[in-house]
DNA sequence: AGAAGGACCAGTGGTCCGTA
DNA sequence: AGAAGGACCAGTGGTCCGTA
């Protein structure tokens, strides 16, 4: 049975200090690569349905509020709460999460990777930079089964529109919130803003992360990256100002 | 049919200003992790003889020095020669190839590198930082079919010595080409010099590693990783001098 | 015996899609 | 319909061991 670590409680707070400030961030503006699709289908070579995991116990809408131990013996663990979109310092009502605790998951990941990275040092074994398998499976065993691989990737594009302008950040969770805009609406909506500051600073995304103290052990989502190409390469011709490396005439592709 | 590149002619010179320090360069001195077995055996999982391609032409001991055109249509590719232990600026005589040509071959792959991050850099797409799978493929493609992946990691720390201190490293080369040792016991002998340059460094191998525009992109060797590790923690109970940070009653382990 | 390298394998990064 | 996450898969890092 796995060992219980401090990490569990549920998330408690976090406010900040409320903003005003808006920059680009609202809408869904259509023009340039946001109307490409996100997904495109791939063969799997899997034959048949994809066999699943049994589960013991269906509460399908229960009322507990422990259901969360992290491995209580025999009580199977339920999936998390929906995320709704929140403001800044908002405890979501009823079987919801909040946009604080979604942010609050990325900080608690970077712990355990600090911890993982520790006991690498300590062995004299190869030492991890960024939140890799070996991260989440640590996380697991430590508890933390509400944390798992492709819920932290698939936010993690907010968590950067977060970390690197918390205050376009905030603007956005609030207009898109009085819009009474879903999780999924919100979370497309925080590619823009973050291909703007790239823009801004040379389109190098990479460097953007890693020169950022918490987000710079994150991988770069793919989709961010082809974003950002998508729009240096013209996708919006009339080209910001102020890119760092010469790139005016910037029509033709070039290395950064 | 792939395409030929201005890499695959054969190694020319180099040749290096002589040197005379030595350092704690030659010998095999027992003590210590030295004499750590460096392989175990590992279960594969196969059952069964290994399959093998087949292999048309079969000349065992030929005599032409055109074998290795480098994709030239019908031929097959015979094995690289083996090395031998050379001095600096010394081209091997026979079949057999010197240390300045094993030692070009890391700069080649550096080149690969730099064009497969350019390449990467130009669609968007992410882009190593060190010498991955994909720049050996693109090595292999581009020609130079006699990069591969096994022979590289396994000379790694033997360049990473050229390139941190290559005056230890040339007397190390003269001093195992006069004592006749095979190619084999000159790898072995390059690890030594290697911890001794850790320590003095506060035993960080991987920043080390980084530290070196021309070594940063290459793995760190496993082997190396542990040697490290082992006299850090005391094999070698006589810790030297100046260990960076504070790790002077190191026998317990300790983090960075 | 000494050495080069094809090919294997455990575990990775990435995310699809059956599920609730 | 919207969303959480188990589980899959192509390609990785690492190096063994059949081969010459």
């Amino acid at each position: 049975t796995p060992r219980i670590i401090d990490l569990n409680s549920r998330f408690l707070g976090l406010s900040e200090e409320p903003v005003q400030q808006d920059k680009e961030a609202a809408g869904s503006g259509g023009g340039g690569p946001w109307e490409v699709a996100e997904k495109k289908k791939k063969q799997r070579g899997r034959k048949g349905p994809r066999p699943r995991k049994v589960v013991d116990v269906n509460l399908e809408d229960e009322n507990d509020d422990d259901e969360y131990g992290g491995g209580c013996g025999g009580m199977e663990r339920q999936r998390e709460h929906p995320f709704i979109v929140t403001e800044p310092g908002e405890v979501a009502r009823g079987k919801k999460n909040g946009l604080d605790y979604l942010f609050h998951l990325y900080e608690q990941c970077r712990d355990f990777l600090i911890q993982v990275q520790n006991i690498a040092k300590e062995r004299g074994e190869k030492c991890p930079t960024k939140v890799t398998n070996q991260v989440f499976r640590y996380a697991k065993k430590a508890g933390a089964s509400y944390i798992n691989k492709p819920k932290m990737r698939h936010y993690v594009h907010c968590y950067a529109l977060h970390c690197l302008d918390e205050e376009a950040s905030n603007a956005l969770r609030r207009a898109f919130k009085e819009r009474g805009e879903n999780v999924g609406a919100w979370r497309q909506a925080c590619y823009k803003p973050l291909v703007a500051i790239a823009a801004r600073q040379g389109w190098d995304i990479d460097a953007i992360f890693n020169a950022h103290p918490r987000l710079g052990i994150w991988y770069v989502p793919t989709r961010l990256r082809q974003l950002c190409h998508a729009e240096r390469n013209g996708a919006g011709a009339a080209a910001s100002s102020s890119v760092s490396a010469g790139a005016e005439h910037s029509v033709i592709l070039k290395p950064y």
